[in-house]
DNA sequence: CACTTGACCTGTCCGC
DNA sequence: TGCGGACAGGTCAAGT
């Protein structure tokens, strides 16, 4: 479910929560999530400054003063969550002092006592014994250590196509991609990351609704006039999520513990059953490329 | 080569 | 109430 304004979102947290700080010590009790047991965790992580978060496509980049880059997939379930180290006067005036170090209503604060939980895979304590939790339930999401200047040709970094929202994502672009998968399904191109990179199973549904495209329709059906609709489309819902702070289902939730609200201005995604806001047809939930898909089966024509 | 299916996992929900 | 099975969906690998 973190898609790209998820991550995103989890991305500007961090950057304004642990940028500067110092990594004193990691632990994991899921290796399949993350190896802390290793000569480069000792050499090039414990003891190292963060110095950047970036973002590619559904990725989270944290680069260390080492030379080394933690690169974090969240997957369907993850979460970094990050909360400030405790009080030590834990007395009746803490409530007074905790704002006034954090603001008032701070979110972080409420999850101390609350994490670890059961899901957390991962721990990084800082220096000032602020902690950062990978959460992740269904163990699906992982993290790797790589130099920083090898980030752009690992595997999985190096197939993915064009950032949606940067200047390179243009209509020409994004149509010379579609061609070479012609008599493809529309949603399975735009699922593909490899084409673009960052669109996942929410906003290929709402992008598609919003330029009246069915999901299961194949590109050498679709006008161009569509496609370029479904390029404006998919930029602009991608944007206006990442305002809303992206979209909360179940997990995801941003580097203060708080969920997203964007599905509350979604148009199909989780709407079945209910009307179409556009033609008030009831909107259907189907199979497209092996994923649940929300359509309107009237005003998404064939 | 294009496309589908299974694997990776846990938690929730539904029907019996 | 308990229990099996479907489902949730990002990505890779294997199969058709």
């Amino acid at each position: 479910m973190p898609e790209l304004p998820e991550v995103e979102t989890v991305r500007v947290g961090l950057q304004s929560l642990i940028v500067g700080k110092t990594i004193k010590s990691i632990d994991s009790n899921w290796a399949k999530s993350f190896s802390v047991d290793t000569p480069e965790v000792d050499r090039f992580v414990i003891g190292s400054k963060i110095s950047a978060i970036r973002r590619r496509a559904k990725v989270i980049l944290i680069d260390l003063d080492s030379g080394y880059t933690l690169i974090i997939h969240l997957k369907m379930t993850g979460q970094l969550v990050f909360v400030p180290s405790a009080q030590k006067n834990q007395s009746s005036k803490a409530e007074g002092r905790k704002e006034e170090r954090f603001g008032a209503g701070h979110p972080n604060d409420s999850l101390r006592g609350k994490l670890p939980d059961r899901s957390t895979r991962v721990t990084f304590v800082f220096n000032d014994k602020s902690t950062l939790y990978f959460n992740d339930q269904r163990k699906f999401g992982w993290v790797k250590l790589v130099e920083s200047q090898k980030v752009e040709s690992q595997k999985f970094i190096s197939k993915l196509g064009p950032e949606p929202l940067s200047d390179d994502f243009t209509f020409d672009v994004f149509y010379g991609r579609l061609q070479k998968r012609k008599g493809s399904a529309i949603k399975a191109v735009l699922l593909d990351q490899s084409v673009l990179a960052g669109v996942g199973n929410i906003y290929a549904d709402e992008s598609l609704w919003a330029s009246s495209i069915h999901p299961s329709e194949v590109i050498k059906n679709i006008s161009d006039s569509r496609l370029k609709k479904l390029h404006t489309e998919i930029i602009y819902v991608l944007k206006l999520s990442i305002e809303k702070g992206g979209s909360t289902d179940k997990n995801y939730v941003n580097a203060e513990g708080k969920k997203g609200s964007y599905l509350e201005f979604a148009k199909v995604f989780r709407r079945e059953k209910l009307p179409c806001p556009r033609c008030g047809t009831t909107i259907e939930k189907i199979r497209v490329a092996g994923r649940g898909t929300h359509v309107c089966p009237k005003c998404q024509k064939a």
